[in-house]
DNA sequence: TGTACATCAGTGAACGCGCGTTCACTGATGTAC
DNA sequence: TGTACATCAGTGAACGCGCGTTCACTGATGTAC
């Protein structure tokens, strides 16, 4: 009540579908997704809690919304690290956006998650995955599919056993010196191996 | 009513602990870890609603003696696998079980379970866990934690893909040979390699 | 062998909760003339 | 520039639901004597 924020808000909110979503995102990384509802998300947001269906058909719509800004930033995020630093530093960045955002990251890759049913998830999706084995065959030519897969499922694994928290050597090292270790451990069997 | 099942339960269940607990993973499975209620579990039990906390203080608990019974065959699947077929049969085995019981596998490996709050839990995962370390470092030699820790993170990314049916591949050529092809085309960079 | 009684393992009713969703509404905005 | 009106984006009340959990209970079992 009274003046409780800046300014008093108006009764039209100007751009609440990305104040929800901001919302959402905040409560699914802070509280978790079982925490995640329609009407926490609106209460966060300060409107009625069925103002966000004015621009979600459902809970199911908000969650692919979630996850596809999940992927937008993921691909970018993945995009600039291989830019940076070539394949390894993009295997890097995948762990590095895992840990950055669990909920996130469990979310996207969640199967009750219908990519299909959304078509901006699944566009989003597509460009993150597209990038990905875009990145692996470029680097280690074209008939590499099993590596290229295999270094997909080392990062992936990677990065789910340290969020579940099964690797106790990780926080004692420090996790990024860590991932290095672990992913300068393996070598995959192209021969146009070797990373730059 | 009348005379639905064999024969008529009697009042005093006899083993109704393992009858509500193969409920539960029967519905975890079937209808997944959204659809897991106490409630649920005791309805397919064909049992009120609430005998259920005769043998379990609540939820929590019930998930965590779930989770256990998975480490426990989990556990057991790998040991016997690596006692038939050496290191990398146990990897293979680690995909089969995590494609044969998805539910299962991720409630065991969910942040959200505590599995230091169970002793139960903590003793089969444990006990799991300790077989798979034990066998990557007699295995690789005692001085190749990385290519142990790359080695887990291999195939528990990879079933984690899979099931998350990222992998179309797979299904187009057959998992377990999928699989196969996928952990021959890593090498892990320490001395004693070259599996049997 | 029989009986009294404590204990155990179920039952059914009830509680309060937050949820997703729908409904009829109202305040604000934009546009045609 | 002013006004009528359609449309949009919110509100608040209400719905029915299944849930976890608690309560007082009752039927069955086992044990001491």
């Amino acid at each position: 009540m009274s003046t409780s924020s800046r300014r008093k808000r108006a009764y039209h909110h100007g751009d609440l579908r990305s104040s929800i979503l901001r919302a959402a995102a905040e409560l699914l990384e802070k509280q978790g997704i079982e925490a995640l509802s329609v009407r926490a998300a609106a209460r966060r947001a300060e409107v009625s809690h069925n103002a966000p269906y004015r621009h979600f058909p459902g809970k199911a719509a908000l969650l692919a919304a979630l996850a596809a800004d999940g992927f937008a930033r993921f691909g970018a995020e993945l995009a600039a690290a291989e830019r940076a630093g070539g394949l390894r530093a993009r295997g890097e960045a995948y762990v590095r956006f895992a840990l950055a955002n669990p909920q996130h990251f469990c979310l996207m890759f969640s199967a009750g998650l219908k990519i299909s049913g959304d078509a901006d998830l699944r566009e989003q999706a597509g460009r993150a995955f597209g990038g990905l084995e875009q990145a692996i065959s470029a680097h280690s030519g074209q008939e590499a599919p099993y590596a290229a897969i295999a270094a997909w499922a080392l990062v992936h694994g990677l990065s789910h056993l340290l969020l579940d928290q099964k690797l106790a050597r990780a926080s004692r090292e420090g996790v990024q010196q860590f991932v290095r270790s672990v992913l300068g451990a393996v070598r995959f069997t192209v021969p146009s191996q070797r990373p730059a």
